[in-house]
DNA sequence: AATGCAATTGCAAATCGTTTGCAATTAGAG
DNA sequence: CTCTAATTGCAAACGATTTGCAATTGCATT
């Protein structure tokens, strides 16, 4: 076996599936993306690009990024304030919230919320094509009020 | 009486208590968002205002957003793909469904959800500080598959 | 292994929404 | 009406992203 990553989505493999060249550059940038374990703007990716191959620019990270987005093999978020952030597109759906202090981002998942928001939709007339949660907070202070555990 | 509209923020009164001037522009641009049934950007924003005022330029529509921002006066969101679009801030908190065919913006509010994202958080150990939840739709087309009424 | 050409690249310049420096104007306190 | 600080319009700067273009490269073909 050699697949790159346990667990990984083989983005090489998908990639020729659809007709698209492996170059450097790109098979560089899908290697960061398969052990992102993060949510990495473009900027971010561009740097530990550089890191592996000094030649790759900027706006081939970008191009790639839109790339991979266009054939479903990232997902693309815009949080507030800062740059696009992309993650793999092999998990299951959830959403995210963002530390506002450091920037993290966790993931959760909430069967019903999403059934939630499929029945108001419903009641409004409308097919969800996509939708966007995010939760903006802070870790909270380590100061149980109650009878915490 | 003569308020500027019913059930409708004073938003002169709101800003002369923040100490800020009641300027031309500014009085422009208030009554706008006070009329505003739907959530303007701000070049729609200064298109309306230069119908009345001509004079009114795009920088001080960008400032004067960013102020009512700032003194909570107006909600700005950041949908999908175009630029900020705005709302005044008094009606209750409510989440977003976008029409990804028309660009309109339908409002809703789910107490449930609302809860849902409370307690997602708390078990993660974080207080929301705000969030941001918006549905991505179109039309259920008139086509009722099952026994639908 | 050498050829050929379309796909891809790096670079610089362009784009879009938004912000900012600055000199001219103006609100509004005295 | 005076005075000054706040505000304005304008043009230039901005940050993230996209694009035109000539040079390079993947890879299907000999
Ligand atoms: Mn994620
Ligand atoms: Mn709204
Ligand atoms: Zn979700
Ligand atoms: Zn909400």
């Amino acid at each position: 076996m050699n697949e790159p990553h346990p667990t990984r989505p083989d983005y090489e493999a998908e990639l020729r599936k659809t007709g698209v060249r492996i170059t450097r550059p790109r098979k560089v940038i899908l290697s960061i993306l398969s052990d992102a374990g993060d949510h990495p703007d473009a900027l971010e990716i561009f740097k530990r690009a550089v890191e592996i191959d000094s030649g790759i620019s900027l706006s081939t990270v970008y191009r790639t990024m839109k790339l991979l987005e266009e054939i479903g093999a990232i997902h693309r978020h815009a949080f507030e304030g800062g740059p696009s952030r992309f993650e793999p597109a092999g998990e299951e759906h959830h959403d995210h919230l963002i530390d506002i202090e450091t920037g993290d981002v966790i993931e959760f998942h909430s069967a019903r919320i999403e059934e939630l928001q499929e029945e108001i939709a419903r009641e409004l007339g409308y097919d969800i094509v996509r939708h966007r949660l995010e939760l903006y907070g802070r870790k909270r202070r380590a100061g149980r009020s109650a009878r915490g555990g």
